[in-house]
Order: structure tokens, then C-alpha cells, then sequence
DNA sequence: GAGTGGTCTAGACCACTGT
DNA sequence: CAGTGGTCTAGACCACTCT
């Protein structure tokens, strides 16, 4: 009948909604794992229709920020979900199985943000970072060797924290000591050599043709947080991407 | 009103129409960049509303199948198309640049399925198949070498073709030649070491690392098409998987 | 102006989960 | 049972393209 909120506004109405409802999961106004409000709400609260808000949500739920189901509600996602770990890793073993490797802490520290890292990051010159390395073993093997950093201002005492409690995936420990929640991430693949101390770590000679993934994770409004650099041992393994 | 078509169904209506019309694309009813029917007409064909089927063709335009264009119609996508070029290419160069490489061909000549391809490309023991050798430049330093296989029975004269008419891109040839359409691909990265030829071809040393992309191609109904190796010297360049 | 896809509404019915 | 998300319909209006 009204057009409702009548903007002469380019956006379409649902799009403005989703962005409305995404602001307020990014504030926190609903923690990863708790229900937001039910569709009727939400149309009653911005004065739209059900339709409307539902193809916000359903925006969201393609983005995979929520997660709905029938009878029971819509949630914001939580890397604490298990059908959520791993999300980000893509190495396969040759037969095909998808590997979920265990990982051990070599080193962690505090650093200085090289000029890579400032134009990766998006940190200050010289800005205070966290560095850690980790081995990760599939099946007894040493296959990755793995070199993590990020903002000491947004991660004040993660190496404090690690050592307290030992965390296999740093995710799930970014959003519930952090609550910080990577969404998304870009990777850059590249063959390189091993250099000794990753020949040594991995058990293969210095110049071994290793599969090396640059990753930046980002949370929401694409603000980097985390930059990881992973070299891979892809004797029996290989990266997985699906194209459509 | 009433419930349309009203089957008892556990698939939901919109689902069912798209098949439907997925089916008569893929039988070639409409050519690539030829326009289907518009919503309304289908509507009335298939006695569903204009939402429904709004729906079905929303979820093939996703799919890629189709592309829609306000006041004008919806049309089957065609690797021939401008923006389609590339689709499935993701090499860039280490400034950001995505990378658009011409092709010069070395070999083309029929021989016999090896294990692997069987498995891969998923034809009989010992089937034909067409193999094609080339070599990728970019910014006129060779890049990639690659080994291309297809089955001989799909793709009865593609050297022949090719001689007549070398292509840069070969899935706008097939879809125009043989009528075939990629829709998706596969691949498996792996980090490897150049062997002589490859060297040779590539401008370096033997055992240099390279970027191994293993893609197989497929068309409507994940039915196996092509299946290429492509082994990437990754110096100045990395291939670029975004993740959400 | 007629036809296209895109947005928005309003209401009905369904399947499912909780109580 | 009431409440949730999921499907389907019917109709209105809009922005855009072609003729």
C-alpha cells in the first residue's frame, strides 16, 4: 500500500535493513552463538515488510554471518561451532579426505612491523606486532610451517594467552578473548624453495619446492586482522579450489 | 489461491522449475547469448506465479548459467562474452594485476588414456584422447606450461581446429565448435619441481620450484570435460583464492 | 508505450522446534 | 500449542531498454 520509509534513496530497502542489522551484530549487540530476533520482529522494529527483512537475512546468511534454522531461529556464527573449524583451511590429502592438522607453537614474540607486514596489516610503520611460528603435523608428519602476525594494539597479551591455554585453531580464540571475528580472507599462492630452518623443521632438503599461502583474515568491513605466511610441504597433499 | 502444481513433493516448487528449465538450456533450446523466455511467459508455461520463477532463475543466474539485465531480458551466459574471458583464470601478477596471457601451442595429437586421466577425466581404459601441449606468456617472458587432455570421442577434430584457427582461450572454442560449456572447475595446487622440459620451455633450472594447478572442467551435471595441468613459475606472480 | 527484470508488500500455508 | 524460518501467491510500483 505505503511505500513505507519512501527514500528516494538508489539502495533497495532490504539492503539498507541488512546493513542496519550487520552494524548491530558488529557492535555486539547479539554475541557469536545467541539468537538474533525473529524476522517479525525485526519488520515491526524498522517498519518494513517480512519480505524485506528476510532477503536482508538471507544476505547475511550467504555471507555466512548467520546461520537459520526452521522452528528454531536465526544465530550469529561462532568459530566456536564446530561445522565451523577449519573453514579458512583448504589442504587435502591425495586420496581426497580433507585434513585437520594439530599444531605446535615454536616461538611467539613481539616485533616490529616490516614494510610487508604495514602494507598487508594496514599497521603503522614500525607499529608493535605479535609474531608466532607453528609447526602443523598431519598423520605424525611435519607438513606446514607457519609464520602469524598481528596488531599488538588490537592483541595485547596473545602470547600470554597462548601459553595459558594452548589453542590448536587461533580463530575461535581471537573471537572469545578478542571478539574479534575473521569473516573472510585472501589468499596468494606461489612455489618457493625451503629455506634451511623450514627444511629442518619439515624434514626435507633446503630447496624443496614448497606450496606457500599468503593470507590476510579480515573481519567485518574488510579490516584486516591477522597476516599468516604457510609453507607447505605438498609431497601428499594439495590445495583445494573450487571454481564456479 | 491454490496450490499449483500441489505435488507432495519434499523439493520446493522453485527448485523443481528451475530443473526444469536447466534441462532445456542444457539441450541447447536456447544458444549461448540468446535470450530465454521472460518470467512472465514461463510463469504461464510452467501455471507457478512470477515469484516462483523469479526464483529459479535468480538461482541460475548465481549458478552463472544465465545473466539478467534489467528491461532487456535473461540470457544464457556464453564463454564468447566479453567478462566471461579468463572466468577461471587466477594468476596475477605480484603488483595485483590479474594477468591475461597468450597462448602458443607445441604439441597437439591423439593418444591413449593413462590411469590417471581415466580417473580424472573419467573416461573408458585406454580411451582416445586429444593432447595438447602449450605454453603461457606474460609481459613476454614464458610462464606456464601446460599439458591439456580431452576425450577424443567429445572432441573428435580439435587439432585439426586448432590449426586451422589457434585460439588463445580454448573454452569459448569449445562451446562454439562442439557446443560444450563449462561451467565449473576443480583444482588441486601443489607445490612441485620443474623437470627438464619444463625448464627448458620455462627459462630455468631444472628442479625449480613451480606452482602445479590440476583443473578438471566440467559442464552441466559435473560432467567431466577437460582435464589440464598447468605448472607455474610463480617468481613474479601468485594465484589469487578468495575466501568467505 | 509496451515489455523486461527488480523491489516491496500482504497474506496464506507449510515443516519444524520448543513448551 | 505458539513461534520460527521456508515457500508460494498476487498485485503494485519502479528503473530501464527498445522501438
Amino acid at each position: 500500500m505505503t511505500k513505507g520509509l519512501a527514500k528516494p534513496s538508489a539502495r533497495p530497502l532490504f539492503a539498507q535493513i541488512e546493513e542496519l542489522i550487520v552494524d548491530r551484530v558488529r557492535a555486539g549487540e547479539w554475541k557469536p552463538g545467541e539468537p538474533l530476533p525473529s524476522e517479525s520482529e525485526f519488520a515491526q522494529f524498522y517498519g518494513v515488510s517480512q519480505g524485506t527483512v528476510r532477503k536482508a537475512v538471507a544476505q547475511m546468511a550467504a555471507d555466512n554471518l548467520v546461520m537459520r534454522f526452521r522452528g528454531k531461529g536465526t544465530f550469529v556464527v561462532s568459530h566456536t561451532d564446530e561445522r565451523e573449524h577449519s573453514h579458512f583451511f583448504h589442504i587435502h590429502d591425495d586420496s581426497c579426505q580433507k585434513i585437520l592438522p594439530s599444531s605446535q607453537q615454536i616461538s611467539c614474540s613481539k616485533s616490529r612491523a616490516t614494510p610487508v607486514i604495514e602494507r598487508r596489516l594496514q599497521v603503522q610503520a614500525n607499529a608493535e606486532v605479535v609474531v608466532i611460528e607453528r609447526l602443523r603435523t598431519f598423520a605424525g608428519a611435519a607438513r606446514i610451517f607457519e609464520t602469524i602476525v598481528v596488531a599488538g594494539a588490537t592483541f595485547p597479551n596473545l602470547c600470554a594467552d597462548l601459553s595459558e591455554s594452548p589453542a590448536n585453531e587461533l580463530y575461535p580464540l581471537y573471537e572469545s578473548l578478542y571478539g574479534i571475528r575473521v569473516v573472510r580472507a585472501e589468499e596468494r599462492l606461489k612455489a618457493v624453495a625451503a629455506d634451511d630452518r623450514e627444511a629442518e623443521f619439515l624434514g626435507v632438503q633446503p630447496g624443496t619446492p614448497l606450496l606457500e599461502i599468503d593470507r590476510v583474515a579480515m573481519t567485518y568491513g574488510d579490516v584486516p586482522v591477522e597476516w599468516r605466511r604457510s609453507r607447505c610441504n605438498t609431497a601428499d597433499h594439495f590445495y583445494l579450489s573450487l571454481l564456479r
